[in-house]
DNA sequence: AGGATCACG
DNA sequence: ACGTACGTGATCCTC
């Protein structure tokens, strides 16, 4: 027989790879790292060595210690930790579902099935690879049997091998004369006692010289040094007992059956899952290139007009569909087709297929069609303006777990059609759309043919499932219609005046510049103020200030520290001074004039798919952060402008989440407080603390006022107190004054926690949902986290749809009323529309229709609006 | 890549 | 006893 068997000491890598990796544990809190450190090495050397044969070997029980029954010498050896213990079965569950054999007998260690089964196969004809991070095995050695032993190294593992020549090299014993010298120097790893007072050099000498433990003890008055045979003379019953706990048995009566340790594909869908579930992201490409679905060998890029009109027929004709418009600001590449019938094709931009041909036939071929689906539509807009039947999943698969953050195709089309595809990383790498054509021409359009293809075979199981959690209605009438609505609101973008920005930025740095010297003179040193490390060590360690607080790396030099300690030296102020302009001159100044554009105007990106909580988010830059809070920054605001001859108008709700509260929770007081359209905080003061709305003192409106924020985020007397620096006592007083004042927004709340807690998620007025995993943890801090998240998300996420349903029909109603005004920006309860001023009072009535309108429940939504030449004004 | 900090609602 | 307010994104520093 001929052929290569690998075999691997599943303990003995296990137990390596969990003290090699650092510690990992997926979102349900298993511990993963030595489960990812084993796959690491195994692959590694399946890779290297492509063997014919492999099998993993096992001690039955684990965690079993080499010869318990000794269990006097046991000293020495620590317990197996409880995070390692736990990965064994996993290991073992996933090398089962890879179909790779398990050797496992009772009465019988690892070690021993490794000696019997490889030499049994060298005697067969085999070579064998042994693969362990135990020394012991090196008696197994020959020219046949190599044990490789791998290290966990910088930058990588290595492997060091043995034969029979690189064990005599090392140990100047051959492989049978291990067991001698293992037994003369001990393992303690290994439980094996040894010999006090010899170690690896003494053993080693004394083994070389003599052959054997028994020749030396035959000549044991020549043993030297003297210390040693003394030992030896003193211990001979140790030696013996060393020898053979050190001896591995090679006859145990363990056969591998040789048909089933066979290399198979080894990235079954069941490993798939059980790594999946193990998040061992860098180990799942591995499933993706291995069982790469063949639908993509099919796909076809497409470069001529006869085949371009052959595909284009096919879409005329087709019911459903899947594309995906290649392009990214005005460069168009190319248009995926994904057909029923599993054709795939690319239709690549090139002179012979214009843009405008590709894209005209296209939007008439689409004429036919009931659905077509596609992967993040907004993108693709600027390409076509086809609405009615586009489908778009990332959105869908964004609804129905709004937890993950990201949606690229690999992973939906896995979770809804059961489809492993390559990642486009996997299949072009880092490389840009030109380096790709460049470079890589046969595979750069694979990537766009995958999310066309992953669109149409996710998209029905997708609206299926939104029907199912009866959110089609969201899906339908809110989301892909935003998505229409943020496309025009990034392509109108906001003009900003760049040199006005600039002086301000310039006035930044003079500050700067100037606390800067200052901070230094204080601090008698220079030093990296943005360095919190740095700085910590300035503070607490040469100044001295007291009340240090732990962070992880050091101290904390948060705002609310140094706030404190203001008063303690004059270092302090001027830090924080310099923070706040360092701030503003980084993320702002200079942050923002790099996103202008040449038309004098900011386009950046709205993402709909990305919070937990229905939120929109601004990225590329953050437009829905631009300071407001201080003064300083507030100005910044100036440098926001409408176009030449415009205005800007700005409407925010008034306390939209507070009254999404009385509306949601019935409670007849807070509905009544807003029904009579009066500072909310004073009127809950009142009510709370029973003094008439004119005698609210203002420390009693600043605590209603944390009370209600308080009562929106999930309220706990912990955080109550650290926000208004009283005891926790003093604010669950609050809390409880609260609740009996307003005794349906405590059964709202309540009822909250309890439907998260057995549906397992929380839905908002438009049936939005958001699932709460961290109510199930056995952690309090995670569980309370849960229960804060239940009660704040059905707030925060039904403004988010009502503000959502607003700007749908603002921007609608901007557009069919054939107005020159725009909505430009979104800022969670605010909108900002760039107006004509002849159109001042349409606009205003619009915004004001549509944001109070866009909800009728048992509180009225009431806005705020402002006209002004810049946003400073305006709002 | 991740933590600390801080800007907004 | 446990130890945080909810939701985001950008910048800088450190490893």
């Amino acid at each position: 027989m001929q052929g290569k068997l690998v075999l691997i000491d599943g303990h003995s890598i296990l137990n390596r790879a969990f003290y090699g990796v650092p510690d990992l544990t997926n979102s349900e809190g298993l511990h993963t790292n030595a489960v990812y450190g084993f796959l690491n090495i195994m692959f590694k050397i399946l890779d290297e060595e492509k063997p014919e044969y492999f099998a993993v070997a096992f001690d039955l029980h684990a965690p079993t210690f080499r010869h318990e029954m000794f269990a006097e010498y046991k000293g020495t050896r620590k317990p197996m930790q409880d995070e390692l213990r736990q990965q064994v079965p996993v290991i073992q569950e996933l090398l089962a579902a890879m179909d790779i054999p398990l050797m496992m007998l009772e009465g019988y260690e690892a070690d021993d099935l490794l000696g019997t089964v490889s030499k049994k196969a060298e005697a067969d004809g085999l070579t064998v690879s042994v693969i362990s991070g135990d020394r012991d095995l090196l008696q197994l050695a020959s020219e046949n049997i190599r044990i490789r032993i791998p290290k966990t190294k910088q930058g990588g593992t290595e492997v060091e091998d043995y034969n029979t020549q690189e064990v005599i090299a090392k140990y100047m014993v051959t492989p049978a004369q291990i067991v001698d010298m293992k037994a003369l120097m001990g393992d303690a790893s290994d439980n094996i006692p040894g010999i006090p007072g010899v170690g690896e050099k003494t053993a080693g000498k004394i083994i070389a010289q003599f052959g054997s433990i028994e020749n030396a003890y035959a000549h044991v008055d020549e043993i030297k040094p003297n210390k040693a045979q003394q030992s030896l003379r003193e211990h001979y019953d140790l030696a013996q007992l060393s020898k053979k706990l050190a001896k591995i048995n090679t006859e145990s009566p363990f056969t591998l059956d040789l048909e089933k340790a066979k290399m198979g594909n080894l990235y079954t869908e069941k490993a798939f899952e059980i790594c999946r579930r193990l998040e061992l992201k860098s180990i799942l490409p591995r499933f993706s290139r291995e069982q790469q679905n063949d639908a993509l060998d099919g796909a076809r890029l497409v470069t001529e007009k006869a085949d371009a009109e052959q595909a284009f027929a096919k879409l005329r004709e087709a019911k459903e569909a899947g594309f995906f418009l290649w392009g990214e600001k005005q460069n168009f590449y190319g248009l995926a087709l994904a057909f029923q019938d599993g054709g795939i094709y690319f239709l690549k931009q090139t002179e012979e297929l214009s843009r405008e041909y590709l894209l005209q036939e296209f939007q008439s071929a689409c004429g036919s069609a009931q659905k077509l689906y596609t992967i993040d539509v907004k993108q693709q807009l600027a390409f076509f303006s086809q609405r009615e039947k586009t489908i778009d999943v990332g959105i869908g698969a964004y609804l129905i777990n709004p937890l993950k953050g990201q949606y690229p195709y690999e992973d939906i089309a896995k979770d809804f059609a059961q489809l492993l595809l390559p990642g486009r990383q996997e299949l072009i790498g880092k490389l840009t759309a030109e380096q790709a054509f460049a470079q890589q021409p046969e595979k750069a359009h694979l990537p766009e043919c995958c999310q066309a293809y992953t669109a149409l075979m996710s998209g029905p199981a997708i609206l299926e499932q939104l029907a199912d959690l009866e959110m089609k209605e969201l899906y339908e009438t809110i989301e892909m219609p935003l998505a229409y609505t943020l496309f025009d609101m990034e392509q109108a973008g906001v003009r900003v005046n760049a040199q006005e920005l600039k002086d301000y930025g310039d006035r930044l740095q003079e500050g700067i510049t100037r606390l800067e010297q200052e901070i230094y003179a204080d601090a008698g040193e220079v030093f990296n103020i943005n360095s919190p490390k740095q700085l910590g060590v300035i503070l607490f360690e040469k100044l001295r200030l007291p009340g240090a607080k732990k962070t992880k790396s050091g101290f904390s030099t948060a705002a609310d520290v140094l706030e404190k300690l203001a008063m303690d030296h004059p270092i302090v102020a001027k830090i924080l001074e310099y923070r706040q302009l360092a701030k503003l001159k980084s993320t702002y100044a200079d942050g923002l004039a790099n996103f202008i554009a040449e038309d004098g105007r900011i386009h950046g990106t709205f993402n709909q798919t990305i919070t937990a909580t229905g939120r929109i988010s601004s990225t590329d830059p953050n437009l829905q952060n631009i300071p407001i809070r201080t003064e300083l920054g507030r100005l910044l605001r100036k440098v926001f402008i409408p176009k030449e001859g415009y205005v800007l108008i700005d409407a925010d709700y008034s306390q939209i989440e507070l009254r999404v509260l009385a509306a949601l929770s019935g409670d007849e007081t807070m509905i009544d407080a807003f029904a009579q359209n009066a500072d909310i905080h004073r009127m809950t003061a009142s009510q709370v603390f029973h003094v008439p709305f004119d005698e609210v003192t203002p420390l009693q409106r600043r605590n209603a006022k944390a009370v209600n924020f308080g009562i929106v985020y999930g309220i706990s007397a912990f955080g109550l107190s650290e926000d208004l620096h009283i005891s926790v006592k003093e604010a669950g007083d609050y809390i409880e004054k609260y609740f009996r004042t307003y005794p349906k927004v405590k059964a709202f709340l309540d009822q909250a926690v309890k439907d998260a807690k057995e549906k397992g998620y929380v839905s908002t007025l438009f049936g939005r949902r958001r699932p709460v995993p961290e109510l199930r943890s056995g952690n309090f801090m995670q569980r309370s986290f849960g229960e804060r998240v239940a009660m704040n998300s059905p707030i925060q996420g039904t403004a988010a749809d009502i503000i959502k349903i607003a700007m749908i029909r603002v921007n609608e109603r901007l557009k069919r009323e054939n107005l020159n005004s725009r909505l430009i920006l979104q800022v969670h309860d605010e909108l900002l529309v760039e107006a004509d001023p002849a159109e001042t009072e349409t606009v205003k009535n619009i915004l004001s229709e549509e944001m109070v309108n866009a909800v009728h429940v048992r509180v009225a939504m009431e806005i705020d609006m402002n006209v002004g030449m810049n946003w400073y004004e305006a709002h």
